[in-house]
Formats: structure tokens, sequence, C-alpha cells
DNA sequence: GTCTATATTTAGATAGAC
DNA sequence: GTCTATCTAAATATAGAC
């Protein structure tokens, strides 16, 4: 259960094992259908660690979703620091590239247990309680502001409002792309893998790029 | 907290008490989250009578998951016989019409309480556990295959593949717009608003449209 | 059909030894 | 830092009177 999307191959302490332990768990079952006992057998400790290092179950959910989410917009800004290196004025297609690709693939990452945290954020950022609200505003909030704004710029015509409302949409296509359910296999009764992760990037980018020059093109109709 | 969406106004019983209080209780914390002394409790009914007309707590979970979705399906199947009446070819955007308006709209529904179980559908639909999938599967699969069916017979060169990705990626914008959680408000500074149905499910159809148009355009330069 | 009372289990959290 | 033991509360569910 060694996790080396935050740390070397070096051996865990209790603390981190908890975290990966609880991130799996919480990604199955949500908040509150998960138990701590249930994370800390998972994570090989006893009970009571779990208060030792976190102080409570609520705390524990909270540094399991920041400690992703840091991960995933620091993969984001990276990319975007090579795009913006190479061209002052990216295409919408190489902005959503950069946006879509860290997240979907962390959901098609089997190796190192991405797909746990994958799931965990769909319950989050699809999540409609405040807790979700909260968290997803957090740490994802100034993310969207730096995408929002290029999308705007990359666009000719693309009101603000369009921009959030074309982002957010995706960021829905994302997340229904990082639960890996297994629907689109089943609906297209195999024809559409929920495996090829270069295949779900692409699609959600030609759909995502259409979707928002379409919202601009009605826009300078108004 | 009459429900005139199921029933005329005629006084509830037990039961349906109990079915309108599990919706607004699930909606807003989940299966795990909620209890069901405070289901019964929402319900101004004794906690005994929850397993007396329900047997479970679970089983109450599908009973409300099923008694809308029936409503919400009926409503698009009526919307498309009117659509089929006028036109053996209807275009994707009347189809995507008569798709996306009875949930969208069911979630900016405030007077008839539709925004409890959009909640609650946002909840089983983009959820990955076991129990939404199999709920999802239960009562979606069946509407989704005749969109599916009738997307690809609007645009020419939609291969089934694409069209059931298009057609997941209009129902993961719909449930964005259902959840209503102020973010679009959040991150637009108020420009982009949270409550105007009308506008939400214009921007969804246009996006929607583009997006699965592009999808078959890039199929063609296969 | 509706109630009270309660059985049974399990939850999150803590005290205190080591 | 880690353990055992346990507290306190709350959960789902049921038995049985009315």
């Amino acid at each position: 259960m060694a996790s080396t999307l935050t740390a070397l191959d070096a051996p865990q302490d209790a603390a981190e094992c908890l975290l990966d332990a609880a991130e799996a768990q919480f990604s199955e079952n949500g908040f509150h259908g998960t138990t701590t006992r249930a994370i800390a057998a998972g994570a090989g400790v006893n009970a009571a660690l779990l208060h030792y290092y976190f102080g409570s179950k609520e705390q524990l959910f909270e540094t399991v979703v920041e400690r992703r989410a840091g991960e995933i917009n620091g993969r984001r800004r990276a990319l975007l620091g090579e795009l913006l290196a190479q061209t002052s004025a990216p295409s919408l297609e190489a902005l959503l590239e950069a946006f879509l690709r860290p997240t979907i693939e962390f959901g098609h990452d089997t190796t190192r247990d991405g797909q746990r945290y994958a799931r965990l954020l769909v319950h989050v950022a699809a999540g409609t309680d405040e807790r979700s609200r909260r968290l997803t505003a957090q740490n994802y909030n100034g993310i969207a502001q730096e995408f929002i704004a290029l999308f705007t710029g990359a666009v000719p015509g693309l009101a603000q409002k369009d921009a959030v409302r074309g982002y957010l949409f995706a960021v829905s296509i994302a997340l229904s792309l990082m639960g890996r359910t297994g629907r689109a296999t089943d609906l297209s009764a195999g024809a559409c893998r929920d495996d090829d992760v270069n295949q779900a990037i692409e699609e959600a980018k030609i759909f995502a790029a259409a979707g928002i020059r379409a919202l601009a093109a009605r826009q300078r109709d108004d």
C-alpha cells in the first residue's frame, strides 16, 4: 500500500499509513460511510493513533483531500508553465489539456492507487453538502480562477459568465471520467472502454472545447 | 411539506410523509449520513413505522429513488412523444431539450421541493459505490439507451461509442446544474446566476450539442 | 396502524499504562 | 508513540402492548 504519489518509497510511518487507508476507505463509502476503526484496520495501526495524529475523523478527512489537491493542482500549474513558456497565447485545446490531464490521468493510475483519490474527489466535487462545498472552494477555487481567466483570453468573445459555465461543465465531464464506474462500457456493450486514458482525455477535450466555443458564439449573437 | 409531485394535495398518510422526509434527509447527507430517527422526526411519525412500512433504511432509500426516477423519465418520454409526433427526424437540440429539461427544471423547482430529489439524484448518479451504480443502472439505463439511439439518428456520422460518451457527458453537465451549489455564482462574482433555469437549460443544450457534434466530426476524420 | 420500551451493535473519542 | 480498556452516545431494528 505504499504511496509513491506523495513520498519516496521510504517506509511509511503510522500517520502516512492512516492517510492512505483513510483515502481508500473514504473514496469507497464517503465520509459518513467510513468508520475510524475500518481506517485503522486498513492501515494496520491501533485505532487510538488516528486521534493522536489527526485529532478527529473530520480533520483526517480534510487532510486527505488537501494532500492530493495540492498534488493535482501542482501538476496542472507545471503543465501550464510549460505551455506558457512556449506561447503567450495558448489555444483552448492546450489549456484544456493542462487542466484535464492531471485529474483524468490520476483516475486511471492503477499502479499508484490514484483511482482511490479520484473517487474521493468525485465525492467532494460533486457533493452538495456543506463540507464538500467548503473543501471544493478551499482547494480548487484558486486554480479555477486561473483557468477561467485563460479561457477568456483564448476564445474571442467569451464572456466571463460563459467562461465560468464552461469551466464548470468541463469539471463535471472530468469527474464523470474519473469515477470509472463502467457505465460507458455497459451502455455501449463494450465499445466505449473505460480504461483508455488517452482516449478519454481526447474526447473530453474535444467535447469541452466545442462546448465552450459554442457558448462564446451564442454570446456574440446576443 | 405536501408533495404535489406524486399525488394530489390530499392529506398524506404516514408512508408518504416518511418518503418525503427521507428524500429531504438523504439529499442533504446521503445514505450513511442520514439516520432513521431523523427521518421519522422530519415526517412527524413514530420511528417504528419506518420499518413497518419499508422494512429497512435500505429499502426506503431505494423506494425514494424509484419514485422520482419514474416521474422524471415519464416527463422525458412525454416530451419525446410530442417531439416525435411532430417530426420523425428530430434535431439533436430538440432531443437534448426533452432529455435535459425535466431534470434541470426539477432541480430548480422550489415550490414543489424538487431541489430535494435533484440533490439525491446527484448523490446516486455521481456516486461510485455499489448501491449508487446499481440504482443508476436500474432506473436510468433504459431511458439512456432510448436517447443514445436517437442521438445517433440525429447526428450524421455519430458512432455508437461517441453517442454513449456524449450522452454521459450531457448527464454529468445536467447533474452539475441540478446540485445548485452556488459555485458558479461564487466564481463569477454574481454574473453567472444559479437560479435561472431557462438560462441553465439553454447553456447546457448549446454546450452538449456542440460537444456531441464535435465527437462525430472527429470520428469521421479517423 | 401506532405506540413505548428496549435489544443489540457500533460509532467516535479518551484515559492512562507502558 | 503505541497500546488496552473503556466511556458515552447513537445507530438500526424489533417485541409486544394497545
